[in-house]
DNA sequence: GCCGTTTTCGGCCCGACTGTTTTCAGTCG
């Protein structure tokens, strides 16, 4: 089982915590923490850069240093240095550095007076009413502690359709004619949402966090003071609410809109012109030089505006000082949906409804991709009855105008990689989208093959929904996705960006590898009723995080020119 | 531990809030 890059970071992240308990140089700490970020957002796996031959050290924020632990991580499985560190620390204290109040300084403390390292160590030492003893531990921290012991340790991040009914709902309570914008990783529309962040505008900061605290959905206060409210909603989403100056608002909207490492790559440009960076401006000494809107501050530090959606410090700040950002996919250019369900094989609409829906949409085209027959509970498809569906779409096509229905299927991918339907069903169609929907738990190498000898099959114009993750749900299967796209290449087979909300799958990393490798993807929403073509928006959020450009997305293009695509 | 249009040393983002303080350290984002 190769290390997975999400492994390599989580070392490096356990490293950072631990050397920080200990009283580490906060910034190698920082240094660790950082690389963790860079590695999580690598396109490739460390293990084939390195076959590659390529040149970890190149990689931003890894040095010599960390590019040789990196190799060895990928060699042995182990990383000495957080076997060392957690020996020191007898088997580590990870376990209590995330509860509330409980950073690095007073879990040292706890360790050093206490002994504690468990949550159950400190279960005891509460009990006792020993914590007094420690000097910084007061009363309200000890209850807080107590509390928290007492909830499931649910570190919850919550999908971003989820939050996005959250944060309209607030959104509309909090609105009271100034501005209210819900950033942070919300407004970088990343597929969860750990916290909205609510960014207010207005003279009495103090009168919005008053108002939020009469919203009826509140479970906690954690916090409330003159400019910044936090709250815990019934839902468990966390929500920070800050107030700032009107001539602050574009340096708060930055600020607030992170990510946090793009933050500090934006200060440390600031600091480079001898300038200081925050959330209420870009300032030359005393006086403030911008800080009204976001694209002033990155006009001022040398940049071309970056969209929320790349600020994830993955090479974006170089490339808009370079005014070299990608002109990233729009809603607006999408003319079609290429994964459409009817009433056929389970979804709620007929096919005519589906048509006329996507019409009033401004389509030109969908693509009706019903389920193969051995999706048995949706009722899928076998020849004889897409043979009489083909015979429907036809006539609909001759009585609709304004749009056009593309004849397809989504074929399923049995366990050996074989198709559901012969090739002659098939090679009727217009658009083949070949899916996994069995067999989860094979190995990576056996999954990997299976679905590169579906695509092999040149009836297959789009993979359907790869990596087969319901977001919170069920994880991604095993599957090496870099042999998927290199083979996508090779084969000119389309990679599917399936925008269902629980699905957004290709991820943005994957759709960063496969836009970077040159495979054009395909953007749809897998709509099993009228109202899911909505769901378009959060598949665009995805790509755009991905780098995404409208060229390398096929149902931008005019219906000729896709037809050219899907063919190979 | 990283990094460089003040480059190989000496910096490293910045402020709000809380609790425990008697002027501030720790945590958090």
């Amino acid at each position: 089982m190769p290390v997975q890059n999400a492994e390599i970071a989580a070392m490096f992240d356990q490293a950072a915590e631990l050397l920080e308990i200990q009283g580490g140089n906060q910034f190698r700490v920082r240094a660790y923490r950082r690389a963790a970020r860079v590695i999580e957002g690598l396109p490739e796996s460390v293990r084939s850069l390195l076959a590659a031959g390529r040149d970890l050290s190149e990689l931003p924020g890894i040095g010599k240093d960390l590019a040789g632990k990196m190799a060895d991580i990928v060699k042995t499985g182990h990383f000495a240095l957080l076997d060392t560190l957690k020996k020191k620390l007898r088997g580590g204290l990870g376990d209590i550095a995330a509860l509330p109040g409980l950073g690095p300084k007073r879990v040292k403390l706890l360790y050093d007076k206490l002994k504690v390292r468990t949550r159950e160590d400190l279960r005891r030492v509460l009990k006792a009413g020993r914590l007094q003893d420690v000097k910084g531990f007061g009363p309200t921290i000890a209850k807080r502690l107590a509390e928290a012991l007492e909830k499931p340790r649910a570190e919850k991040r919550f999908k971003l359709s989820v939050a996005e009914a959250e944060a309209e709902a607030l959104v509309g309570f909090l609105h009271d004619g100034g501005r209210i914008v819900v950033a942070g990783s919300y407004r970088r529309r990343r597929d969860t949402v750990g916290d909205l962040d609510v960014l207010v505008t207005g003279e009495d900061g103090a009168a919005v966090g008053d108002k939020l605290l009469r919203y009826e959905n509140i479970a906690e206060v954690l916090a409330h003071g003159p400019t910044r409210t936090t709250i815990i909603l019934r839902s468990g989403l966390q929500v920070d609410a800050r107030a700032v100056p009107e001539e602050s608002y574009g340096a708060a909207l930055l600020y607030f809109t992170g990510s946090k490492a793009h933050n500090i790559a934006l200060r440390a440009l600031a600091i480079d012109r001898g300038w200081k960076l925050n959330e209420y401006g870009l300032f030359a000494g005393r006086r403030r030089i911008a800080g009204a809107t976001e694209e002033e501050v990155y006009k001022k530090l040398g940049l071309a505006f970056i969209p929320p959606e790349l600020r994830e410090d993955r090479g974006e700040v170089a490339l808009a000082r370079a005014n070299q950002l990608p002109r990233l996919v729009s809603l607006s250019d999408m003319r079609g949906d290429l994964h459409v369900h009817s009433n056929w094989t389970g979804g709620t609409a007929t096919i005519e409804a589906m048509a006329e829906g996507a019409r009033a949409l401004g389509y030109a085209y969908i693509a009706l991709t019903d389920h193969s027959r051995r999706v048995a509970m949706a009722h899928g498809l076998d020849p004889a009855r897409l043979s009489r569906q083909i015979k429907e779409i036809d006539r609909l096509n001759e009585r609709l105008s304004g749009i056009t229905v593309l004849k397809g299927i989504e074929v399923d991918i049995l366990k050996d990689g074989s198709l559901d339907l012969p090739d002659s069903a098939l090679s009727k169609l217009d658009v083949v989208i070949a899916s996994v929907h069995s067999y989860f738990n094979l190995s990576r190498e056996v999954q990997t093959d299976r679905v590169i000898r579906a695509m092999q099959n040149r009836q297959v114009s789009i993979l359907g929904h790869p990596t087969g993750r319901l977001i919170g749900e069920r994880a991604a299967y095993e599957i090496d996705m870099e042999r998927v796209i290199a083979a996508a290449r090779v084969l000119g087979c389309h990679l599917e960006i399936n925008a269902e909300p629980d699905r957004l799958d290709l991820n943005d990393i994957h759709a960063y590898a496969a836009k970077a490798a040159g495979v054009k993807l395909a953007i749809s929403t897998d709509a099993h009723s009228v109202n899911a073509f909505s769901y378009m928006r959060f598949g665009i959020d995805q790509a755009r995080r991905g780098w995404v450009a409208a060229h390398d997305v096929i149902n931008t293009r005019p219906l000729g020119e896709l037809r050219k695509l899907l063919r190979r």
